[in-house]
DNA sequence: TTGAAAGCGGTACCAT
DNA sequence: ATGGTACCGCTTTCAA
């Protein structure tokens, strides 16, 4: 076989109309073949003629001339601001986009951090994707979701903790999270509840909600609760252990399974009993709360599996101009251990 | 038909001939102002007009059209398998991208999960990406380098822990870790040393050459060196444990800090003191093992910055066709605390 | 069964 | 200082 471009500087790109030479056909006979188009007959020996062709010449075609001529793509763009954390996260997108590329659309993940809200939208519709899911972070205005739809997407959607006004929204409501791990706090008796409210900015979207879950479930159980600003580092904890019993709490729900074992550690560094003067609940079920002791009590997530949101977003694509869904995705269960 | 208001389904997407429709020019001169073209000396009120009419339309050029044109594309292609794992390794990538950003590459990501070596080739290629910069665990054969470079690709880079046979390399060399490992072990007296294989697949890229910089060190020493296979959870950690006197070890780089700290926590639930028994030592410094007690030895890993193989890539583009050149990115250091 | 040709949305050369 | 126009690679009528 003969390989290798040895100058691959100056070789030509092969397009159908080399293959058609090559082979001995018009243009129009190896876009037919190739495409396997069931509505022209061709005969076999062509076709094999064709497919050699292509094959010899390493031939490849041009999504953007080919998206170009049919007016549309089959791109759904998923901008990125920073990566997404967590082994949950990654799971779930991990499947949405093998389930959208069962569908036979492109999973395209597009960089925007640093972008503006407007000049990232911009920059999203130059592609013309027909769908651009926007994670959470990520500046998602009016403009920005008109500018998306004027350039031809059928779908926009927003991935985050609660949706935006005009698009479509996949929710993960992380109110939920700390919703749970409230009611798991008073139903060990606890009434003066701490959160944890990371100083980390990346946080942000997902704390300020799940103070809000623990907020809208211990109000109405005449629950006290006090914002506690933490940064993950063994100095700040220890800190926050040093004022703990003038704060006059019983217990904490530190944002996460990390900062929990922050926490939990700087407690015991400081000779407070866990679970006996500060019950300590996390989140993520982490292996490695299990692996502490007293074993971290913690809150459990799920997410719904990405193979019918790719096909809700298929549908959503096929029969856009509806009024905006919105899908909560997000699933939370206390797992109590014995750290409360 | 019932019309919404916002009529989504079939405004049609304006092009730059409706820009020069409504301005009273030509689609040239609209090319010309939009894109700040100064071969061509176009009047102040024209720009204004063109920009005026540009904005009202909500006009966003085509990247296909525009790059079609061109002849070749600026983007940068990103395949990802899985979605990368660590803080550290997802700070390079961001890096990376805002080096690329910076010097005007559009980069995108490729979920390319599940498909053949080939196939996924091809599938990068109808992009026309000007580089390709290839994670490891991708598949990455003499014939995907060459339909790349043939489809266009001005350089075609590997990302992982040993460079590819005909690409330029940017590497992580893993055995740079075990080595920093087995070093500290064999400073501290430990000449029977377990290596933890972890049973999970997605690992295996990066133990291998873990495991063989081990050998590499401990081998002149005269060390014993043996293999531990590991799954994440505690009931084969127990396991472990429970065999650890009748295999005659003395300590075990554990593969990463989780692992060790699941393999600490079992040995202190079968009552083999660590270090006495067992000296651990694990990989990643995260901030947990500051938290365990013993506090965790552990080879702490940086990466170079994004910013200069941004660089790197960008001379690659613009100086094709030099011999394959590899990079080191990856420093390894031994942090020596208490479980050694 | 196959081929010729139009045209998708931009850009850049050549006239005017 | 602007406009006309050929062309990038591919798909898809319409003719032959």
């Amino acid at each position: 076989m003969s390989q290798l471009p040895k100058q691959p500087s100056e070789s030509p790109v092969p397009t159908s109309a080399d293959v058609a030479r090559l082979a001995g056909v018009s243009r129009a006979t190896v876009s037919y073949v190739l495409n396997n188009n069931p509505t022209m007959r061709i005969s076999e020996p062509t076709r094999r003629r064709v497919r050699e062709a292509a094959r010899d010449l390493g031939y490849v075609p041009h999504a953007a001339a080919r998206s170009l001529r049919a007016g549309h793509t089959r791109m759904v763009l998923l901008p990125t601001g920073h990566l997404p954390e967590g082994p949950l996260y990654r799971h779930f997108l991990q499947e949405l986009q093998a389930g959208l590329r069962g569908l036979d659309y492109t999973v395209v993940q597009y960089g925007s951090a640093g972008l503006g809200a407007d000049e990232a939208a911009r920059a999203w519709a130059e592609l013309r994707p027909v769908a651009v899911v926007a994670p959470a972070g990520l500046a998602l205005t009016a403009y920005g979701i008109a500018v998306l739809h004027r350039s031809g997407a059928k779908a926009v959607i927003t991935l985050g903790p609660h949706p935006v006004e005009g698009a479509h929204g996949l929710v993960l409501d992380q109110r939920e999270v700390g919703g749970r791990a409230a009611s798991h706090l008073l139903e060990r008796g606890h009434r003066r509840i701490g959160v944890v409210m990371p100083r980390e900015r990346a946080t942000v979207p997902f704390a300020v909600p799940r103070l809000e879950g623990v907020r809208r479930v211990a109000r109405p159980a005449g629950a006290r609760i006090e914002e506690l600003d933490l940064a993950y580092d063994e100095a700040d904890a220890a800190g926050l252990a040093a004022r703990w019993r003038a704060l006059g709490l019983d217990s904490v729900f530190a944002y996460n399974d990390e900062y929990a074992m922050l926490l939990m550690r700087a407690f015991q560094d400081a000779g407070i009993s866990v679970p006996a003067e500060a019950a300590v609940i996390g989140a993520d079920d982490l292996m490695l709360g299990r692996l502490l002791r007293p074993r971290l009590s913690t809150v459990r997530m799920a997410l719904a599996t990405g193979q019918p949101l790719a096909e809700l977003i298929d549908r959503l694509v096929q029969h856009p101009g509806g009024e905006p869904e919105h899908h909560e995705l997000l699933r939370a269960v206390a797992v109590p251990r014995d750290s409360t």
